[in-house]
DNA sequence: TTATAATCAGACAAAAATACCCTTTAAAAA
DNA sequence: TTTTTAAAGGGTATTTTTGTCTGATTATAA
């Protein structure tokens, strides 16, 4: 599985909270999508960090885009609430690290890093709008 | 992470198998690759179970490929060891099950389902020979 | 008949994913 | 000004996944 569950609630929300006008809180969102508050709002709150949510607090707060859908990335989206790059497998990206362990040259490196670049290809030129 | 250790050492593991005219056993694989013998040979005797490797007991024992390189599918030899299809997420493949666990229409469904048919694309016409 | 090596089942620890709780802080509304 | 609302954030508990280890059984070549 590539994407966990705070992959899927980040671009759920997203979706809802670019269909409102008014900042969504995280209490109506876990209860429109049936998901864990708590978990919700930790997702929430790094793409708040990220600046691709904006917060806030206090009555009639909540969460609002604070870019325009096109301007956000999925890849970032993702990778910020996974909190690493979405990979594969450890080594598809680098070109050091080598699940051999030994250094040497890897036998499947080169499959791992052009799997990898589909993925990349794909994610880059994903955006919020595109979904919407 | 889309492919655990589990289909590292099974690509590793064909790919050293490959090379091989006579049988290679788990112990001489293990230590080639400087990985768990016991792990490892979970692996390879679910590979031979699918019929990709061929196992022979006793003195002189191991296994080697059942099929000709050309023949041996990377989705398929990723889909036995990891005892699960390779999907980026759990919905991502049927249009019956939804995140939402509402039952009706998912926002994001049609995105991970485009995102998987490029995963699906990319493994299909993948085979062994393309990695020797 | 003995040594070798696959087969198979089960227990286990470590890590990751998911969910929960509780306190603090900021801001709006009363 | 006080109260209420809601984000921020730290810590922790639960569950699932992943990877490893152990040991008993079975087949086979030498």
């Amino acid at each position: 599985m590539l994407l966990t569950k705070a992959s899927e609630y980040a671009m759920l929300s997203l979706v809802l909270i670019s269909r409102q006008n008014s900042p969504e809180d995280v209490d109506t969102l876990s209860k429109r999508l049936n998901i864990s508050r708590s978990f919700l709002a930790k997702v929430l709150q790094a793409l708040a960090r990220e600046g691709i949510l904006k917060s806030y607090k206090g009555a009639k707060g909540g969460f609002s885009l604070n870019l325009k859908p096109e301007e956000i990335s999925i890849r970032k989206v993702i990778e910020v609430v996974e909190k690493k790059p979405i990979t594969i497998f450890e080594c598809a990206q680098d070109t050091g690290h080598c699940p051999t362990g030994k250094g040497d040259f890897c036998m499947i490196w080169p499959f791992l890093n052009k799997f990898q670049s589909k993925i990349d290809d794909f994610l880059n030129e994903m955006t919020l709008k595109d979904i919407l």
